[in-house]
RNA sequence: GGGGGCGUAGCUCAACUGGUUAGAGCGCUGCCCUGUCACGGCAGAGGUUGCGGGUUCGAGCCCCGUCGCUCCCGCCA
C-alpha cells in the first residue's frame, strides 16, 4: 500500500462520477502526467500575470499549482480572474510535468502543475483578518488567532501539530491494545471530592441543590475497574480543573489514564518506557535508550532542586554544608547552626552577568524564601570578585575551588537556608542560569523517572495532605511511619519527566481497606467525612480488591514537547485563554433566567452586572 | 489574589524630550503584465492610537482607573 509523505495510507481511490475530486493537493507527481484530474481546496495564493494566472490550491495534504491559460480554456481563464485568497475552488485540468527550470523543489508537488480547463468557485471568502502564512501568523497576537481559530487551523503548522497529535494517540492506543489494555469510558458527570484542585460543578435539575463535579481525573473509576476485574484499563480521558492557567495548563486537558492489576512499580516503568519509545517513534524522533533513567525524589530535590528535574544540562546543586562547618562567615554559621544547609551552583560562563540580572535573580531567590543571594564572580585572571569571600578561610576557599570546579568566567550562586528552601531557590536559579548561559541543548529529549515520592506533605494549615492522592500506597518499609513520622514515609509513587516538564505520574494504590482507613485518618479526615466522601472506595476494597496501580500522562504536554511547541494551546484545536475564555465561541456566557430557574440557581452578583 | 510585558490602519511595527496633517511594509481595491511560486509595475482606499477620566496652551507619549491578551508566583499533578 502506498504511504504518502503526510503519513496517511492511500486507501481511497476515487472513480465514481459523483466525487468532487480525484486527488488531494499533496498527491500528484510526474508519473501522473497526462491524467485529467479534479482537485478541491482553498486558493493559497493567486498570481495573476495578465495573460497567465497561477493559483496554488491548498488542502490538508499539500499545495498544487494550477495554471490558467486562455489558450487552454478561455472560460476557465475568465473565471480564474475572479479568484481571491481563501476562495474554495474545484478545478479540472491535466497534470503536466514541469520543465526542469520551472520545478519548485520547495513543494512536494513541485515537479508538476495542473493546466486548468475548468474552475468552479465553490465558495467565496472574505480576506482573512490575519495572514495565514506560518512565518507571519506566528507573530500575530494570540487573541486574534483564537477568535478566528478555524482560520488559524488552516495553517500547515497547526495542521501538522494536530495530525501528529492524532498519530501519537493512535500509537498509544495500538501499544496499550498490544499490552492487553482495554479502553473504558468513565462518567463526565461525577462527584466532587475535597482533595486536589477546585472542581467544575454542574447543577442537577432533578436534584435541587445538588451538583455533579467534572472529573479532575478518572482516578476512582479506574481503581474500581480493577476491583471489577478488568485487569488492564486505559482511557484517553478529558479532565477538568478549575485553577489558574499557565502555558502548560488548561482548564480542560487530556490524560492518557491507565491502571493495571497484579503488578509492581517495575511493571509500570517498563510499560511506560515502551509506550514513550513508541510515541517518540510516531513523532519522528529516535527511540530513546531503554530503560529510561530513574532517580529518587530525594536526589531530584538535592541535586536539581526540583521534583521535575531538567536533565538536559548539568549545573547541579552542590552541598557545601560540611565545608562551612565552623565558618567565620556569620550568615552561613547561623544557618548551619539551625540545621540548615549551604548549597551552591556554578553558573558556568555567567561571571559577566549584568547587575540587573543578578538583582532580578536575587528578587526571585527572596520570593523563594531565601534571605538573600550570595555570589562569586570568577574574573578572567582567576581572582574572585564577591562581597563575601573576605569572610572565608583559605581552607574554605580551596574547598570551594575544588568542589565547584571554578574556572575564569564562572558565577557561583549560594543559598544558605533550610534545606527545602535552599533547594527550591537554587533549582529555580539553575533553570534561569542554564537558559541564560545557553546550556540547554535544542532537540534533545531527556526523560527521567522520579521515584520514591514522600507520601504526605504539610499543607498551609499545618495539617497533612497527600503528595499524590489519598489512595497512594506507602512504601512497605514505611507503613509504621504513617502514625509515628508521616512526613518521613515514602510512597510507591513516581513521576515521569521530560526536559523538566512533568509528563505524568502515578502510584501503586492501597488495596486494603484497613490501610486505606489509616491513610485517611493521617490526613485528619473524620470517620464521618471518610464515609461520605470515600465510603464507596472503602466498601469496594472490602470485596476483594486486587493489588493495583497505574499512571496518567498529560497528552497535551507530551504532544507539545514532541512538536517543539511552547504552549499546550498550540497542540489543542480549540484552547482557552488565560482567563479560561473560548474567544471563538465566547464561552462562558450569560444564560437565560429560565435556564437558571430550572436548575435552582439564583444569582446574587454585585450591582454592576445585573443585566442577563 | 500578587508581580512583569504588551495594546497605534485588516496584520506586523514606527512616530525624538509632550508639539503642526500619526507613517512604513504586508494585506485589500482598481488598472497593466504569459512562467510565477515572497511574482512584478502604477494608482488608491483604509486610523475613536483598547476604553474612561485627569494633568497641560497642547497627550499615541505623562498620571489614575478599567478591559483584553500573555509570562510568572500563589493555586494546580
Amino acid at each position: 500500500m502506498e504511504v504518502h509523505k503526510n503519513g496517511f495510507s492511500n486507501r481511497w481511490k476515487w472513480s465514481g462520477e459523483k466525487m468532487m475530486r480525484t486527488h488531494t493537493c499533496g498527491e500528484l507527481r510526474p508519473e501522473h502526467a497526462g491524467q485529467t484530474v479534479n482537485l478541491c481546496g482553498w486558493a493559497d495564493t493567486v498570481r495573476d500575470h495578465g495573460g497567465l494566472i497561477f493559483i496554488d490550491l491548498r488542502d490538508r495534504y499539500g499545495l498544487t499549482q494550477v495554471t490558467f491559460d486562455p489558450h487552454d480554456s478561455q472560460a476557465a481563464w475568465d473565471a480564474a480572474q475572479a479568484a481571491r485568497g481563501e476562495f474554495v475552488l474545484r478545478v479540472t485540468g491535466v497534470v503536466q510535468p514541469r520543465p526542469a527550470e520551472m520545478v519548485n523543489s520547495k513543494l512536494a508537488t513541485g515537479g508538476i502543475e495542473i493546466r486548468g480547463t475548468a474552475i468552479e468557485v465553490l465558495n467565496r471568502a472574505l480576506p482573512p483578518p490575519f495572514p495565514l502564512e506560518d512565518a507571519k501568523a506566528a507573530k500575530v497576537s494570540e487573541d486574534l488567532r483564537l477568535t478566528y481559530r478555524y482560520l488559524d487551523l488552516r495553517r500547515a503548522q497547526m495542521q501538522r501539530s494536530l495530525v501528529l497529535r492524532h498519530k501519537i494517540s493512535q500509537a498509544i492506543r495500538n501499544y496499550l491494545d498490544s499490552q492487553r489494555f482495554i479502553e473504558v469510558e468513565t462518567p463526565i458527570l461525577t462527584k466532587s471530592t475535597p482533595e486536589g484542585a477546585r472542581d467544575y460543578l454542574v447543577p442537577s435539575r432533578v436534584n435541587p441543590g445538588c451538583f455533579y463535579a467534572l472529573p479532575q481525573s478518572p482516578q476512582q473509576y479506574k481503581q474500581l475497574c480493577m476491583v471489577a476485574g478488568l485487569d488492564r484499563y486505559f482511557q484517553i480521558a478529558r479532565c477538568f480543573r478549575d485553577e489558574d492557567l499557565r502555558a502548560d495548563r488548561q482548564p480542560e486537558f487530556t490524560q492518557v489514564d491507565l491502571e493495571m492489576s497484579f503488578l509492581t512499580a517495575e511493571d509500570i516503568y517498563s510499560l511506560i518506557d515502551g509506550l514513550l519509545a513508541d510515541v517518540m517513534e510516531a513523532s519522528g524522533h529516535p527511540r530513546p535508550a531503554l530503560p529510561l533513567p530513574r532517580m529518587p525524589f530525594s536526589e531530584a530535590m538535592g541535586r536539581y532542586g526540583s521534583d521535575k528535574p531538567d536533565t538536559r544540562f548539568g549545573m547541579l546543586l552542590t552541598d557545601l554544608s560540611d565545608l562551612f562547618t565552623g565558618t567565620q562567615f556569620k550568615v552561613f554559621a547561623t544557618v548551619l547552626g539551625q540545621g540548615g544547609v549551604v548549597k551552591a551552583i556554578n553558573a558556568k560562563t555567567l561571571a559577566g552577568a549584568s547587575q540587573g540580572t543578578i538583582d532580578a535573580w536575587t528578587t526571585l531567590a527572596k520570593e523563594a524564601g531565601l534571605g538573600g543571594l550570595a555570589y562569586i564572580r570568577v574574573q578572567p585572571d582567576g581572582s574572585w570578585k564577591s562581597p563575601i569571600v573576605k569572610f572565608f578561610s583559605d581552607a574554605e576557599k580551596a574547598g570551594l575551588q575544588e568542589r565547584l570546579d571554578m574556572q575564569p568566567g564562572d558565577l557561583i550562586l549560594f543559598a544558605a537556608d533550610k534545606v527545602d528552601v535552599a533547594n527550591l531557590a537554587l533549582g529555580r536559579l539553575r533553570l534561569l542560569a542554564g537558559e541564560e548561559a545557553k546550556l540547554i541543548p535544542e532537540g534533545v529529549f531527556a526523560f527521567t523517572w522520579v521515584t520514591d515520592f514522600p507520601l504526605f506533605e504539610r499543607n498551609a494549615d499545618g495539617g497533612l495532605t497527600s503528595v499524590n492522592h489519598p489512595f497512594t500506597a506507602p512504601h512497605p518499609d514505611d507503613v509504621p511511619l504513617i502514625e509515628t513520622a508521616p512526613l518521613k514515609a515514602r510512597a510507591l509513587a513516581y513521576d515521569v519527566i521530560l526536559n523538566g516538564v512533568e509528563l505524568g505520574g502515578g502510584s501503586i494504590r492501597i488495596h486494603d481497606s484497613e490501610l486505606q482507613a489509616r491513610a485517611f485518618r493521617a490526613l485528619g479526615l473524620s470517620d464521618e467525612k471518610i464515609k461520605t466522601m470515600f465510603g464507596h472506595m472503602i466498601d469496594a476494597f472490602k470485596f476483594g480488591a486486587p493489588p493495583h496501580g497505574g499512571l496518567a500522562l498529560g497528552l497535551d504536554r507530551l504532544v507539545m514537547l514532541m512538536v517543539g511547541a511552547d504552549s499546550i494551546r498550540d497542540v489543542l484545536a480549540f484552547p482557552k485563554t488565560q482567563k479560561a475564555m473560548d474567544l471563538m465561541m465566547n464561552a462562558p456566557d450569560k444564560v437565560d433566567a429560565r435556564q437558571l430557574r430550572d436548575i435552582w440557581i439564583q444569582l446574587d452578583l454585585p450591582a454592576a452586572d445585573e443585566e442577563a
